[in-house]
RNA sequence: GUGGGCGUGGCCAAGCGGUAAGGCGCCAGGUUGUGGCCCUGGAGAUCGAGGGUUCGAAUCCCUUCGCUCACCCCA
């Protein structure tokens, strides 16, 4: 052995893909149904897009992002985000030209250097989704909505929708005020890395597992019950609309996301899990995103999902994939004439959209056995007696039926089934 | 960055100081051209790597690399 994948990188192998084309398949299903339009941006971006976007104190720009220069000295950064590129291609694209809010999706590969373990990889695979230029409550629902909707169509059941407001740039100055005050007349009580937030980054304490410290987390200042009156309508018709679509949500005033360009509506949605929850979907709303990234003011909201969480959630709950019933033929065959009529009729097959595949030059007894390993669902034995009078032994792998079919109407009698 | 667990053929897995079981999978046979079961045979391992102790190490010690889980953080 010796390369292996790097670290915290996974092959899809080809048992996987069924899954990894469903999961697919589905997002883009959904996203479209909801009036999403897809978007495929680089792999990597101008190191300071993540900078300005993301916030350069967040832990992922501060020590996860897989920064290098390349040979011209520029500065690069594999996309350690979904949002922040979408934002620039909206903008370097004028696309506040086009009626608003513009309703984006993408599915596409993330990097971020962290410390592997379950569910977390270095790279891995966002479906996420942006709505750019309105500021409505309604589209807010929306997105949630359309996370929802493609977890459950994807067969998830038991999930969990947490929600909370974290306010702007209005009220939010005001609340960690008075969240720093709080907590500064329990400093001795906390936990270091909780002395340390209420400096640093005090929306944080919110979010503090640690078990001394959560009776401080239940008795703090919500921040939902501190909004400016704008961002209290916002938060008041947010969840009006998710209960207009039937949606079961909890209000958690501990729910505060890591990056720092959410403003009021923030939201996750996790499996209840033994033990610990391990987010699947995580967004919110960017409404001063596109401003600190040098466009006008114009309110966005999104989310990210992990595709991989996706998919183990989907194994751990036993979704059954709908298996394919595509007819497989193994074309066998025995002698050397035979060999070359059957790279003949296998090719002719193909060409007719039948899958076919030519057996391995073995004995009969091993290629047949070749056959059911590989799933196929006929055999089509030709030997000399067959080529001597024109047919080909057709042999239904599944139940042991066996005829013979003139080589002319081989191709019928299979798309016939 | 911190802490736990683990590294024996493609996969699973015995052995725990005396010179590598077994199972799955793979390949080939089981009399004349027939699969999925069964039977027989075969290929495939410098026991993660390096060093040390010992007459002798997969088995003991040290170092190192890798995998994995948890914390942190996040999807």
């Amino acid at each position: 052995m010796q390369f292996q994948a790097p670290r915290g990188t996974s092959d899809v192998l080809p048992e996987d893909e069924a899954y990894w084309s469903f999961v697919r398949s589905t997002a883009e299903e959904v996203a479209t149904r909801f009036g999403y339009h897809r978007i495929d941006t680089p792999a990597f971006e101008d190191s300071g897009l993540f900078e300005r976007g993301v916030g350069s104190t967040t832990d992922i720009v501060e020590k996860e992002t897989y920064t290098f220069e390349d040979r011209g000295g520029d500065m690069l950064t594999l996309r350690a985000e979904g949002t922040a590129p979408v934002c620039r291609a909206y903008l370097q694209h004028g696309m506040q030209n086009m009626t608003q809010p513009v309703r984006l999706f993408y599915i596409c590969p993330v990097f971020r250097y962290e410390r592997p373990q379950s569910g977390r990889y270095r790279q891995h695979t966002q479906f996420g989704i942006e709505v750019i230029g309105e500021p409505d409550a309604s589209v807010d629902a929306e997105v949630i909505e359309v996370g929802w909707r493609f977890l459950e169509q994807v067969g998830l059941s038991d999930l969990s929708l947490t929600i909370n407001s974290i306010g702007d740039p209005e009220c939010r100055p005001a609340y960690i005020e008075r969240l720093r005050t709080y907590y500064s007349g329990h400093r001795d009580s906390l936990c270091e890395d909780c002395e340390r937030r209420i400096d640093r980054n005090a929306l944080r304490l919110l979010d503090c597992k640690n078990d001394q410290c959560q009776p401080f987390v239940d008795e703090a200042p919500a921040s939902a019950d501190h909004l400016c009156s704008d961002c209290d309508t916002h938060w008041d018709d947010l969840r009006r609309y998710l209960e207009a679509t039937g949606l079961d949500y909890q209000v958690d005033h501990r729910l505060v996301r890591g990056l720092d360009y959410y403003t009021r509506t923030v939201f996750e949605i996790a499996p209840p899990e033994e033990g610990r929850m391990v987010t699947i979907v995580g967004g919110g709303r960017y409404d001063g995103l596109i401003e600190q990234l040098g466009g006008r003011s114009t309110p966005g909201i999104g989310y990210g999902m992990g595709l991989e969480r996706v998919i183990q959630n989907v194994k751990s709950q036993n979704v059954q994939l709908d298996g394919s019933e595509r007819t497989r033929v193994m074309v066998v065959h025995l002698g050397d004439a035979a060999k070359t009529a059957g790279v003949r009729i296998a090719s002719d097959l193909r060409s007719a959209g039948i899958a076919a595949t030519l057996a391995p030059p073995r004995g009969l007894r091993a290629q047949l056995r070749y056959a059911s390993n590989s799933g196929a669902t006929h055999a089509l034995i030709i030997g000399a007696d067959e080529l001597a009078n024109g047919v080909a032994a057709l042999r239904d792998l599944s139940n042991s039926t066996q005829e013979d079919v003139p080589l002319a109407t081989i191709v019928d009698s299979l798309s016939q089934g």
